[in-house]
DNA sequence: AATCTTGGCAACCGCTCCCCG
DNA sequence: ACGGGGAGCGGTTGCCAAGAT
């Protein structure tokens, strides 16, 4: 009982890593990759399972971890996430770059929780506890799994990276019957069908959708759904980019899974970029999902490139000031590689990509 | 100073899902 | 269709340091 196949081969240890193990797995895995997990231990020449070597890579040695304390944008958005989400730690850590679903999960257990019940928030339901005390409570202990699935799910406000999320809950199903080639055409209307108001000078508050606020507010509809389709991977299907247009949520969203498509697809291998891309400065995760994703060509892919430059140039700071260390990072990368494309590469920004964005906002 | 309590965090456990033969 | 193995996820436990008594 308790224990994997793979721990019943040898005596292995457990408990904390020491620096020495740690030192082991990082070179092991900086060399040759993890591969399977089961083998890692064997070739890094580790008394550990698989498993305990894979948890101890993803929660603490990985490179791109952030670490330290929770900034007051990711408690919220992790709040926001979770009122949608429920206590699927892993798909709310995919939207906060850096961060892992046990970092989340523990951080939501010893402090978030706390907060809200002092706040008079039931983290359960994440409506207000009703006063008189014991009728919330025992609502709240009867299930804590899950609870954002049922039906008192609360909708999340408006313009926030939440109600993203609510949404790509709520297009699941269409999402499952669509496939591929016609199916992500539909699914992209019907993406886009939602955003296209963003360009006709109303209010929604969703205005700010980035970049398909800001695209629908220039680019026509059929221009915008070839290079978004071609350039963005089929987990952009699953997650649609950030409501709030500030600079945490562009920079969580350019460090996202629907970004990571464009960045890693064909052309972008083609020009042997590594670590290249649309966006040198980010590094992420190699996903075998976007590494399926082909390109449409390089022409749209510098359209697409073209558009973005011409879209942040005029403040980019203004994009990047908010929040998070990233955004701070993506401003200060921002101008350490302008221009970005090289310069043979350079094109000449069509007339409809120069209209100034913030306008429109 | 000693003991107890609390909070934060790392790691383990058991389960489910997914892929492959 | 089915079973086995690996990967991933969420819940839980255990350790340790800091603060309280």
């Amino acid at each position: 009982m308790g224990g994997h196949s793979c721990c019943y081969k040898q005596k292995l240890r457990k408990g904390l890593w020491s620096p020495e193990e740690d030192e082991k797995l990082i070179e092991h895995i900086s060399k040759y990759g993890h591969g399977c997990w089961s083998s890692v231990p064997k070739l890094a020449g580790l008394q550990r399972c698989g498993k305990s070597c894979r948890l101890r890579w993803i929660n603490y040695l990985r490179p791109d971890l952030k670490r330290g304390t929770f900034s007051q944008q990711e408690e919220d958005l992790i709040v926001q996430l979770h009122a949608v989400l429920g206590n699927r730690w892993s798909k709310i850590a995919a939207h906060l770059p850096g961060r892992t679903d046990n970092e989340i999960k523990n951080l939501w257990n010893s402090c978030i929780k706390k907060k809200l019940k002092q706040r008079g928030i039931d983290p359960h339901t994440h409506k207000p506890v009703a006063d008189g005390g014991g009728g919330g409570g025992g609502a709240a202990v009867s299930s804590e799994k899950n609870s954002a699935a049922s039906s008192d799910m609360q909708v999340p406000p408006a313009g926030t990276k939440a109600e993203v999320v609510l949404h790509e809950l709520t297009q699941a199903a269409a999402e499952e019957s669509i496939t591929s080639g016609t199916g992500k055409e539909v699914l992209l209307d019907q993406f886009l069908a939602g955003h296209e108001t963003a360009g006709s000078g109303g209010c929604r508050s969703s205005l700010g959708y980035f970049p398909f606020g800001l695209a629908a507010a220039v680019w026509p509809s059929q221009e915008l759904a070839m290079p978004a389709v071609s350039i963005f991977s089929t987990s952009m299907a699953s997650a649609p980019p950030p409501t709030c247009f500030d600079g945490a949520a562009v920079g969580n969203w350019f460090e996202g899974d629907c970004f990571a498509g464009g960045r890693r697809s064909g052309a972008e291998e083609s020009r042997g970029g590594g670590g290249g891309g649309m966006f040198p400065w980010l590094e992420l995760p190699p996903s075998s999902k976007d590494m399926e994703v082909q390109l449409g060509g390089d022409g749209e892919e510098l359209k697409w490139l073209e558009y973005l430059h011409g879209a942040l140039a005029p403040a980019p700071q203004t994009l990047f000031s908010a929040g998070t260390q990233f955004a701070g990072n993506c401003f200060s990368n921002w101008q350490q590689n302008q221009p970005f494309l090289p310069q043979q590469q350079q094109i000449q920004a069509p007339e409809i990509y120069s209209k100034d964005f913030h306008h429109q906002i």
